[in-house]
DNA sequence: TGACAATGTTACCGATCGGTACGTACTCTG
DNA sequence: CAGAGTACGTACCGATCGGTAACATTGTCA
């Protein structure tokens, strides 16, 4: 849902933005960073300069404000996700296989803070709870499309080899954050290229 | 006076222990199934049945608590984890396997919870935080335990099959209750046998 | 019996939580 | 310019958070 303006083409670039779109903001960044619970809604309204009836005015709750992170969280991902793939056309593997060197990159280095959906599923076990049912939501769509991947590849068992790298991956994003810099995140490629090939 | 009964010196075996026990296990129970930022001091006494200042006497604070649990999670886990080794004496790949098949079947049952230590790092990702820092010691411990076990099997490269192993691990505990019954942490086993014959 | 340690009881504290009633300033339109 | 509608801020709410003070009660052991 977005708020469109109508006539008055943005009056120059984008520092004084809609205060909702820096409530968004503002929250992506802390939610993610911080943890979700951790944050309270005070602090997103002081940190992007509003007040708590403009956030109010945005979303319904503060438990919505977190689903629509979620869900910005996801698209976000899935845009990494599958931007190799326009380097690596019909070549699953390949496309795949850069996105996990990418990932052992980032998963190995200083201050990472993993996946901001794993992290949710965590901080709120509740499967009633909003921020849950998102993130459950992501994860199977992640699932599915490395099933596909799998089946792309050839594979013998493409179900199970997805299954398989979907435990690397979340090992990658939950390691990273516990281990840091020279984390075992380092191995993930290899680790796959082996479950790969031996599933060829 | 009061409707409440009197002496009798334990009825039976265990029940009425001591307050602080009492706290300790409640505590343990509750931080494992809710997360520990969801559950506040109020209710753990209540469940326990005792009273905050009995709480306090026996912890300084929350997080000395929190600190506790995980100290004690750490410590069960590594029963757990070395509980086949009875079974199995001079033969670490059929040690870990044992566990890894055992976790399997926990991980991909409904309501699964995943790890408490891996849970405590996402949910206090500060790391001056007490309770995130008793979580990465047992994760330190756990990957140099590992990386033994990958030397006893003769590895190739210990290291490198250690923190693969690792990372389907920890996958395999935040899969477990992503997706529940049904989910990834099915095929871990397969899995880590597949990486394991790769790197003898 | 008396002393002691452990626990319960009650009532509170200041801080922070998520959330809201209501007033105000700007801008667009007639 | 008048008026409407939008966008935002000030000030506040009750509930809960972690934590504490003061005192009553209990069981144990000497």
């Amino acid at each position: 849902m977005s708020t469109r303006r109508k006539s008055m083409p943005a009056p120059a670039a984008e520092a004084p933005r809609r205060a909702a779109d820096r409530i968004r903001d503002t929250a992506f960044e802390l939610f993610y960073r911080e943890g979700i619970r951790a944050i309270g809604v005070e602090e997103i309204v002081n940190r992007a300069g509003v007040t708590k009836p403009s956030l109010y005015r945005a979303y319904e709750s503060k438990d919505e404000l977190v689903a629509d992170y979620l869900r910005d969280y996801h698209q976000r991902f899935f845009q990494r996700f599958e931007a190799p793939a326009a380097e690596h056309p019909d070549d699953p593997k390949a496309q795949l296989l850069a996105y996990l060197d990418r990932l052992a990159v980032r998963a190995s280095s200083e201050g990472y803070r993993g996946c901001g959906l794993t992290n949710a599923v965590i901080e709120y076990p509740d499967h009633a709870h909003p921020a849950h049912q998102v993130a459950v939501d992501s994860k199977q769509a992640l699932r599915e499309r490395l099933r596909e991947m799998c089946r792309g590849m050839r594979a013998r068992d493409p179900d199970e080899l997805a299954d398989s790298l979907l435990l690397l991956l979340e090992g990658c994003y939950v390691s990273g954050q516990t281990f840091g810099e020279g984390g075992p995140a380092r191995v993930l490629g290899t680790a796959a290229r082996r479950l790969i090939d031996a599933a060829l």
